[in-house]
DNA sequence: ACCAATTAGATTGTGTGCAATTTAATTTTG
DNA sequence: CAAAATTAAATTGCACACAATCTAATTGGT
């Protein structure tokens, strides 16, 4: 591995993440998401009721970041928060109508950051693996 | 482009960055500096004075965030801020002895990190070469 | 059944990141 | 040359991220 680039690969990996980010923020305006709020969304299927726990490992975020992300969407009417009757720890989290009708504008949105960057389908797959292959390579550690 | 993966690609680069700075934070702890204290001391050069608005247009940064972390920097004594005379406006931003000491190590800290991610030499070079592609083909549209 | 250990989520504190505004200095222009 | 426009940093406000701590609920061992 040559030692004079590393530095640059890991940020380079920051500064593109950043920027796509940037752009998907300006078009998740109209929406009133911002990322964080858009990833949550995703993450929920349609008719799914899944705890803030398994939610957080979806996204790779623990609840410090996502319990303000869900109030806010809340607030929005894009998700329920209902305490688990079964274990009154868990905090079960739900689409509302507007979120599943929201949901399914967002990959529109999706498409267009992906237009604006052109890359080649070629590039994106190998994007894709690698990016794949450095996130599973991790986990195990992370344990 | 395969419409369905848009958002995996850009969640996995999100989550990917997430992950590698998270382990530069750790590896970092010992130098007293956080990843963005880092980036900003590896982009200044030993014998280099350098104004804040170029310091944040190497690391894709503005004043909001550089401010703080400068002033950080400088009370961890690593790099010295002092007012332009030609300029007043500007701020010259450059290392200290302690700084330059500091810098030097730090290669070893990202030599780590990369080897922690186990890729290939292969995928390492694609995995750059694709995203100067998307930071590059990015600009135009910014300006 | 009781108490220690574990678990889920919320809270707190620190550090970004960025848009928008402010302030002070410099440059441009009528 | 003086007023207007521009520029560099700093400041402010909002939204994450994440480690660490806290609280309440559940589980496990005896």
């Amino acid at each position: 591995m040559p030692n004079h680039l590393d530095n640059q690969l890991c940020f380079l990996l920051y500064a593109t993440s950043k920027e796509i980010i940037r752009r998907y923020t300006m078009l998740l305006k109209p929406y009133d998401l911002t990322y964080t709020g858009y990833i949550a969304i995703l993450a929920l299927e349609d008719d799914e009721q899944i705890t803030v726990k398994e939610l957080g490992q979806r996204l790779f975020l623990d609840s410090g970041t996502l319990t303000p992300v869900l109030k806010k969407l809340e607030v929005k009417g894009y998700v329920r928060r209902e305490r688990s009757k079964e274990d009154e720890r868990q905090m079960q989290i739900y689409l509302t109508k507007s979120g599943i009708e929201v949901r399914q504008k967002l990959p529109e949105v999706s498409r267009q950051v992906i237009k604006q960057s052109n890359i080649t389908e070629q590039q994106y797959m190998q994007l894709r693996n690698v990016l794949q292959d450095i996130l599973q390579k991790d986990c195990p550690i992370k344990d």
